[in-house]
DNA sequence: GTGTATGCAAATTCTTTGCATGGAA
DNA sequence: TTCCATGCAAAGAATTTGCATACAC
């Protein structure tokens, strides 16, 4: 169960469900495995052009959510600190939170018990399966917080998005 | 500190910023402060409209935007498993997660103290400084998990979103 | 009175859909 | 050979922006 094993192993699951492994298909899920994480659409579909030209926006899209609602990617927000779009990673056996950098953007993973017991004791508590789960945290890396006083960030009507 | 004196609190609280509260204002700040929670903006102009029928969305969206930026309101996906608008809730004192019914779209809220502790970890453990958290669940609730079987949710090309 | 907030219309961003053709199994 | 997957163009959903007017302080 190396890193390098797991795309393999999402076109394994693929196959079982007798989804087609398409040229497009390949270059996507080796991108996603392959890559830093957290690419968004757009990002995935630069890169996938660059190996196949003729690639399709619109297969990036259909394909993220494919894999999504096989539960084989998993979907963030990261705050939106960039915009509204949705990033994506390959599902890892450890849940882990996201914490984002609100002003440059750095993103940190934070594994810990807290989140697979948090899990059970919604389960058990409210009686749900839970499928997929999700913390996302915004705030400022340590680099940035000296920086942030000066930066005067009253609320002035007009800022990021 | 009553639940209905939230609402002033947060007026007060735009006051000592230099925000003025605007008639349109006052109206968005009851709406999101006495209505059940989880309001996207569409929801929360449709009721601003019958207070006012001269309320704009703009507007609708230009307020949640200030209160987001001033720390007074959260914004939650909900998982997106209605669509990719945003929702809001008046700032609570105490940290929680929200679970959603990925069939039934029932919202629930858990309460832990898993979720304080998670970010006083992140704080130490990576030099962050939190300025905002947000931890959420998708999954099935008891109501829907008997029924989920015989939806046959198979991994086929269409579907939700 | 002064300058921020609003309303209106138009634009933008991100994502999905319809339909004919292409290609994996 | 059979359908599922792709590409293209167009549509759709959610949200933002530009600018003139209105109104809170």
């Amino acid at each position: 169960m190396v890193p390098a094993a797991s795309a393999t192993g999402i076109q394994h699951s693929l196959r079982m469900r007798g989804v087609r492994l398409t040229r497009q298909r390949l270059i996507l899920l080796e991108l996603l495995d392959l890559t830093g994480r957290h690419l968004d659409a757009e990002s995935l579909y630069q890169l996938a052009k660059e190996k196949d030209p003729k690639l399709n926006r619109v297969t990036v899209y259909r394909t993220l959510k494919l894999l999504k609602q096989g539960g084989l990617i998993d979907e963030l927000d990261l705050m939106h600190h960039a915009g509204d779009q949705h990033y994506y990673e390959t599902r890892q056996k450890q849940e882990h939170a996201h914490i984002v950098c609100l002003r440059c953007g750095k993103v940190e993973e934070f594994f810990g018990e807290a989140l697979q017991g948090m899990k059970h004791q919604v389960e058990t508590a409210l009686g749900f399966r839970i499928v997929t789960a999700r913390t996302e945290m915004g705030g400022y890396c340590a680099d940035c917080q000296s920086q942030t006083a000066t930066d005067a960030v009253a609320i002035s009507p007009q800022a990021e998005r």
